[in-house]
RNA sequence: GGGCCCGUAGCUCAGUCCGGUCAGAGCAGGCGGCUCUUAACCGCAAGAUCAGGGGUUCGAAUCCCCUCGGGCCCGCCA
């Protein structure tokens, strides 16, 4: 684009740039030594009396150029970094009338600069950086948005993610928080032996879970393949080749919409633990969850959701029986011995549309969404699914019709899906093939290879899943994932 | 996929109902002033494909249609 066609404000950015390397400076240099966090000298600065300076002590610090309030002869300059922020005070004494009208010529909020001075605290009380040098590190040739607002727009939130960071110190907060929440799951179930593995997002089946998969293709193999839909089966084949104690946290994609609860590529969390059952997962949940709730008070004390969340985690949790809990809250009896087209008529009624070939499996769905699942707002563990809603839950030891299986729920989130593992191969296969049957589009892929895996044998386990985005959602108040999603899928801007 | 709503300067927003000084403000940027400000302040000048296209009209940011992008709700989907 020709330098007279560029938009007016990235025009006077660059002309500033140029200024800096005609007089023989680097307009982008390699590094700035010794920088350190702007909080070390706030810490160092706030320990003054407003007014005094400490000018034996140097410090150096780098980071985003904020809001600047030039005052004739002396100049306030606000610097961000990852930890913080620090008020500059450059005067004309300090840096000489060349090396001032220099700065202002030259810098502009939201440029990427390195300033040396000593801790001082204005009269004011202001943590601040009396300014003996500063560097233009990296030109913003774009303006940062507005400072008090930053970017408000959905879209534009989105799609210029880096801008949303620097500019909302909340959106910064919420991710930073997420990355923190990662890792406590990471260290709570390290410190418990389990071992972290990646499995691998291109498989020859997609199965696990109930949905549609993206398919890509091989060159190599000359064939189609599906992105993964979950994490389980192959994981449950780390048991059989004696791991143990398993986990992974990574992407699973599923070929669906997004909402504000949904979204096409998310983060899933499993835990496959060889020797117990989901009683012994409730007891791992519990604990993985109080820890959660302590890094989210910690990371975001400003955010009811997440300071209050110590005390909502508490355990134990609440616990409610699927079928009481489904009968009591609709009025439906005998739940687990009504025919299929009953249960489809009463699935119904909740308002959803139910295809005439609808699962059990869905019209159990249908009616915990509407019945039971707007009253669980403590954690609340929900026992005992009936055996239709999983293909690969172990039948219920002594409950028919039933299997081992719970769910936490929080505030219309599910915080977590357990299971007494199903390892009997010819079990397995009959309850694939059930599926099978019912739904091509939403069913659960058979998968021969697992199959037969579980043929060589697999321990009596125990499995958890969490999906990370909600479980993110819940702990830091957020009420749509793409606010704890870095770059959600949005269309191609034409 | 269905319904409702939104898109105005780099950013945050008025203006749209009810067509006619409706191209407006603040921030950012330019010029000038100011050596303790912190959403600094004061003065001056500038900055717009009113998302895009078509239509109605003497006249459209405003009314109608289509397209693009986004938001919320529903559906699909854990």
């Amino acid at each position: 684009m020709p330098e007279d066609e560029e938009p007016r404000l990235i025009a006077e950015r660059r002309r500033k740039l140029e200024r800096v390397v005609a007089s023989g400076r680097l307009g982008y240099p390699y590094r700035f030594p010794d920088a350190v966090p702007t909080a070390t000298v706030a810490a160092v600065a706030r320990a003054l009396e407003p007014g005094a300076e400490d000018p034996a002590r140097t410090f150096a610090v780098a980071g985003r150029l904020g809001p600047v309030r030039q005052h004739g002869k002396s100049a306030f300059l606000d610097l961000h970094d990852r930890d913080g922020h620090l008020q500059l005070f450059a005067r004309v004494d300090e840096l000489g009338d060349a090396g001032y009208q220099a700065m202002l010529d030259e810098l502009d909020p939201g440029d990427i600069v390195g300033a040396v001075g000593h801790p001082v605290r204005t009269k004011r009380g202001e943590p601040s950086l009396r300014v003996t040098r500063i560097e233009l590190l990296a030109k913003a040739l774009r303006p940062p948005p507005e400072k008090w607002h930053g970017l408000q727009d959905e879209e534009a939130r989105i799609r210029r993610r880096h801008v949303d960071l620097f500019a909302s110190p909340a959106s910064r907060a919420r991710f930073r928080a997420r990355s923190h929440l990662v890792a406590g799951v990471r260290s709570y179930l390290g410190e418990r032996g389990f071992l972290e593995v990646e499995t691998g997002v291109l498989g020859p089946v997609a199965s696990g879970a109930a949905a549609r998969p993206f398919v890509t293709r091989s060159n190599y193999l000359d064939d189609e393949l599906p992105l993964r839909i979950a994490l389980e089966l192959q994981l449950k084949r780390l048991l059989v080749g004696g791991l143990e104690r398993v986990f992974e946290i990574g992407p699973v994609f599923r070929n669906e919409d997004l909402d504000s609860t949904h979204t096409p590529e998310f983060t899933m969390m499993e835990c496959y633990w060889a020797y117990a059952d989901y009683l012994d997962m409730r007891g791992l949940v519990e604990g993985l969850y109080e820890r959660l709730a302590g890094v989210a008070a910690q990371a975001l004390p400003d955010v009811p959701e997440a300071a209050a969340a110590p005390g909502v985690f508490r355990p134990p949790f609440d616990v409610v029986d699927y079928v009481d809990a489904l009968e009591s809250n609709s009025g439906i009896t005998g739940l687990l011995d009504l025919p299929l087209e009953e249960l489809r008529t009463l699935a119904r009624k909740t308002g959803a549309p139910i295809p005439e070939n609808a699962t059990a499996a869905k019209c159990f769905d249908k009616l915990f969404d509407k019945y039971v699942e707007p009253t669980l707002v403590r954690p609340t563990f929900v026992f005992d699914y009936p055996t239709a809603t999983s293909p690969l839950a172990k039948a219920h030891r002594s409950r028919p019709g039933r299997i081992e299986r719970f769910e936490l729920f929080y505030r219309g989130f599910e915080l977590g899906n357990a299971y007494s593992e199903l390892n009997d191969p010819e079990e397995q296969r009959k309850r694939f093939l059930a599926q099978a049957g019912d739904d091509p589009d939403a069913s659960y892929a058979f998968d021969a290879e697992f199959v037969e895996a579980l043929e060589y044998g697999m321990p009596p386990a125990a499995g958890l899943g969490i999906g990370i985005d909600r479980m993110a959602m819940a702990l830091t108040g957020a009420t749509s994932i793409k606010d704890v999603v870095l770059f959600p899928q949005s269309r191609r801007k034409r």
